[in-house]
DNA sequence: GGTACAATAT
DNA sequence: AATATTGTAC
């Protein structure tokens, strides 16, 4: 009670107009039950009590005892007034933790740690993302070519997207290399850091695994630069890659291995196979005792195998049964909604969507969803 | 250069 | 515990 009257006050309103607002309130919310079903019992209880306090009947026992309010059904009794009301209070301690959300990440690298940031941030951006509907990520970008190798400047805006790998590694990149900056091509001076370790690995320890190597979205973008200059990843080798980077401290490896990464998320086999239902569509076809893989199927599977256009399927169309519709997977804006029951579906980040965008790489958008190939056990994500 | 697989990081 | 990403060996 004390949190109503509190609040009413506040407010500068009497029972009648607060509880009013309260019922209000509750239309608004109750077309949300599902999703806030405690707080339209929280509501619904303030407005009993409110109601019960204007008239005068018995406070307290209402209160504690808890009345019968119709509607809640579900019971969560009065304990969870309270239980709540601490949840008021930090809300409002925390008004604005503008707040970049995108401090999910947390790098292994220990760099920095100083950065504490108040649960509070954490938790909210927690549920926000739970429940939001939008897109979180933002623009932020082109600070790309910003960058000077001397000084890292960590935007705090980035691509937010709380999913996107290479976020992650971003981080640690940012400080821990520098990457070069425009295009222009003058050799960087990579990572001092990075550079500085491996000596000091090494002399400590031979059999030492060596760093690893963080692309950050820079990185990323250049070998994607990289990438469409040379013609697309089935063309480019890691070789030329490198060079095109023009990274300092790059090796060969390391690009080969991110190729080989993104070659595999690239190529989606997609999983949409509608088996039983077309049997024209499927890759394979059983032939005897034995799936033959179907001579339309081969010829496209070969031909672009990799090049698996970009848009990429939504998640819904990722984790799709077998058996599911003919429906083709869902459409671009679908990126835009997490759907919590699909695990992370990643994408490869905007480069994707970037670069097959903007670049032909991946014309070959023949594809039908039905096609696939399915040769890829692992990871189906997008990339 | 490409792959598979081990080692790590989340 | 499961995955995703990166490193190594072949």
């Amino acid at each position: 009670m004390y949190f109503f009257t509190e609040k009413m006050h506040s407010l500068k309103m009497g029972f009648p107009d607060y509880i009013q607002t309260l019922e209000e309130e509750r239309r608004k919310i109750q077309v949300f039950s599902k999703e806030l079903p405690l707080s339209l019992e929280l509501v619904t209880q303030a407005i009993e009590a409110c109601k019960q306090q204007l008239s005068g009947t018995a406070s307290e026992y209402n209160l504690n005892g808890h009345s019968e309010c119709s509607e809640q059904t579900t019971s969560t009794e009065g304990p969870v007034l309270e239980e709540f009301i601490p949840i008021k209070k930090m809300a409002s301690s925390s008004p604005f933790c503008d707040e970049e959300d995108e401090d999910d990440e947390q790098h292994s690298h220990k760099q920095r740690v100083s950065k504490e940031n108040n649960n509070s941030d954490k938790r909210k951006s927690d549920w926000l993302r739970s429940v939001q509907l939008w897109n979180p990520d933002p623009p932020a970008e082109e600070d790309v070519n910003k960058k000077v190798p001397g000084l890292e400047l960590k935007r705090s805006g980035n691509g937010g997207g709380a999913f996107q790998p290479f976020h992650k590694e971003e981080r640690g990149a940012k400080t821990s290399e520098s990457l070069s900056k425009a295009p222009s091509s003058t050799s960087v001076a990579a990572a001092s850091s990075s550079a500085a370790e491996p000596a000091a690995e090494k002399s400590l320890n031979e059999g030492q695994r060596k760093q690893r190597r963080c692309w950050s979205q820079d990185l990323h973008k250049r070998f994607l630069h990289a990438l469409q200059q040379l013609g697309g990843a089935d063309t480019a080798t890691p070789k030329q890659i490198r060079e095109i980077m023009n990274v300092d401290g790059l090796t060969n490896d390391e690009v080969k291995s991110h190729l080989q990464k993104y070659r595999l998320h690239t190529r989606r086999p997609s999983p949409m196979v509608h088996n039983s239902s077309n049997p024209q569509a499927a890759p394979f076809v059983l032939v005897g005792n034995i799936f033959v893989q179907s001579p339309e199927y081969a010829a496209v599977a070969t031909s672009t195998a990799s090049r698996e256009v970009a848009t990429v399927a939504a998640p819904a169309g990722i984790y799709a049964p077998v058996a599911t519709h003919p429906t083709p997977v869902s459409h671009p804006p679908a990126d835009s909604i997490k759907n919590p029951q699909f695990k992370k579906v990643k994408l490869f980040e905007h480069s994707i969507s970037d670069e097959r965008a903007n670049h032909s790489e991946g014309a070959v958008h023949s594809n039908s969803p039905t096609s696939s190939s399915s040769t890829h056990t692992s990871t189906s994500l997008g990339y």
